[in-house]
RNA sequence: GUCUCCAUCGUCUAGGGGUCUAGGACACCGGGUUUUCAUCCCGGCAACAGGGGUUCGAAUCCCCUUGGAGAUGCCA
């Protein structure tokens, strides 16, 4: 069977991090297995999935080189084959109208009866017993039991679940006594819709069953029926719900390997039963950890820049954010952290996939970028800058030739492009200054007499090049009677206005003579 | 509440019973530079959540506790 695998999110204008994480698995899989990538656009919420939006996804997926190979399929165009689902399903005894209101379309999907002859998971698990709580009688119908469970501690627990989940059910009151078995009402009950009130019932005995499924990356997974509910599919108003249009939808796309978020594994198990009552094979199933925010929690709107595009504004580059997220959740089993595509392609496998969910680390998000940034072309690197420097009030006009220079002198260092902005000092002179640094730096008597002294000296240098600099500053430190490099920082405050920045002699030779000496004058009182 | 999962340095992770005095990366600290810096090189700090088992031997297997997440929608 040749492996088909689906990225499948709704179009909300923006593509959310953890959504990517899952596209990028399920395209180095497929990439890894030779199979195909999917992309299906689940944009049956027209209030949102509007064009822009649509357009915003595949921005950000060819963005991130997530080539997908066959024609994306839009979720609204199959509508046709949502309701055609539905009513098989209806015809064949598997849904159920939902008669509360009286012109409602809704539509129940039932946990089938006849389980684990439908459904391949489906295990015996034994008989087990259940108390009740007296306070809410107990009600049977085909849309299954409703009932008062009991919490730990003995409090009432109102409670319901599939019929599906109570085979061979006996209800026995306060004394003991067998007051029902399904067994013997089971026709009534399913095909008839009668309905059974029990106000004396104080104990459940059934054979527990449990549906089971063997997850890529999570393992064996189960889960009692009794624990599950019937499923909407369709809502009143007619239109298919999730569930339905999800897994109908992939078995349109003869989708092999579902790979998708930790938080779908509850619906994994319902999705089991619709495809076995729609005839058709279940996927195999991959369920990925969530990637959480800095304090451990899911990401909200409070963090804010969970986006794609937040990453991109920021500087990031595609591969280096690519190759960051494929290690959030996996990894390939030796010390490898920068991967190209091709390495990460030929080493993924979902068994190699964690289990536990992952924060992300924009700091090392950011190391990583520095690496891929430094191996750029120079051309490339600096068409790059460019693009960041525009965006701001002093980058608009700059000498191109300096320009290329500063970039040149920068690549080393620089991290994410947004950091451009810290490049003020070089181009224009009311660059931002760090007034706390500068303060600390630039008021000692004897330092500010050693930078007069400087300004003097460079002011008469022959060639302004690093080398002599440093020599001049040396001369200067000794007749000031300072210690060697203890003038460095407080010339970079004169210079510069901030603490960090590249080698302060070369950035003095870069920004020229004039400039220089005229910034060390200016802080010299 | 109930159900389903999860748990190694601050963070991302390696680890599938002995080779673990637990390895790598980011961050941090220190050195290279008798203290310039965001590059580079070297070094250091730092973790098996707790308690019980199983075993000659457990970070690895089992159970319990604690903590965390998800689900419990006519959202996706």
């Amino acid at each position: 069977m040749s492996v088909r695998v689906r990225f499948a999110p709704s179009p909300t204008g923006q593509v959310h991090i953890g959504n990517i994480r899952a596209a990028i698995f399920n395209w180095l899989f497929a990439r890894h297995e030779g199979g195909n990538f999917l992309l299906r656009i689940e944009d049956t919420d027209l209030q949102r999935s509007t064009p822009e939006a649509i357009a915003v996804l595949l921005e950000v997926m060819r963005w991130l080189e997530l080539d997908f190979d066959e024609e994306p399929l839009y979720q609204s165009s199959q509508r046709q084959k949502h309701l055609e689902a539905a009513e098989k399903l209806r015809e064949q005894g598997h849904a159920y109208g939902d008669d509360k209101e009286a012109d409602s379309q809704a539509l129940v999907f039932r946990i089938p009866w006849e389980a684990e002859k439908l459904c391949e998971g489906v295990k015996n698990l034994g008989p087990v017993q259940m108390k009740l709580h007296p306070e809410r009688p107990l009600q049977i119908s085909h849309k299954g039991l409703q009932f008062a469970g009991l919490s730990k501690k003995g409090a009432p627990v109102h409670d319901s679940a599939c019929l599906a989940g109570f085979k061979d059910l006996q209800v026995r009151d306060a004394e003991g006594r067998i007051i029902f078995t399904l067994q013997e009402h089971l026709d009534e009950v399913l095909r008839e819709g009668r309905q059974f009130m029990l106000e004396n019932a104080a104990e459940l005995h059934f054979t527990r069953r449990s549906i089971s499924y063997v997850d890529q990356v999570k393992g064996e997974m189960s889960k009692p029926l009794d624990s599950m509910r019937d499923l909407v599919i369709l809502r009143s108003d007619g239109s298919p719900v999730f569930h339905l249009a999800n897994v109908v939808d992939d078995i349109t796309q003869r989708v092999s390997h579902i790979i998708r978020g930790d938080d779908h594994v509850e619906n994994t198990f319902r999705h089991l039963f619709l495809f076995a009552c729609l005839d058709a094979k279940p996927p195999v199933y991959a369920h990925l950890p969530m990637i959480v925010n800095a304090s451990g929690k899911p990401y909200s709107k409070r963090d804010g820049d969970a986006f794609v595009g937040d990453f991109r504004n920021k500087g990031f580059l595609p591969q280096a954010l690519f190759n960051y997220l494929s290690l959030l959740g996996w990894s390939p089993g030796d010390d490898r952290e920068k991967m190209s595509r091709d390495e990460l392609v030929e080493a993924f496998s979902l068994q190699r996939c964690l289990r536990s969910s992952a924060q992300m680390d924009q700091v090392k998000l950011a190391a990583l970028n520095g690496l891929y940034i430094a191996e750029m072309e120079l051309s490339e690197f600096i068409a790059q800058c460019r693009e960041f420097v525009q965006r701001l009030p002093w980058g608009k006009d700059l000498d191109e030739d300096y320009f290329r220079r500063v970039c040149a002198f920068m690549q080393s260092r620089l991290k994410r492009f947004a950091d451009v902005e810290q490049w003020q000092y070089f181009f224009v002179e009311d660059y931002v200054k760090d007034e706390k640094f500068c303060q600390k730096q630039l008021s000692d008597e004897n330092t500010l007499k050693a930078l007069s002294l400087l300004h003097d000296k460079l002011a008469v240098l022959n060639e302004f090049t690093a080398e002599h600099i440093e020599a001049c500053i040396h001369e200067v430190t000794s007749e000031a009677d300072i210690r060697q490099g203890r003038l460095n920082q407080p010339i970079r405050a004169a210079i510069t206005g901030i603490s960090t920045g590249a080698g302060i002699y070369e950035t003095m030779e870069l920004l020229g003579a004039e400039r220089s000496i005229k910034r060390l004058k200016l802080s010299g009182k």
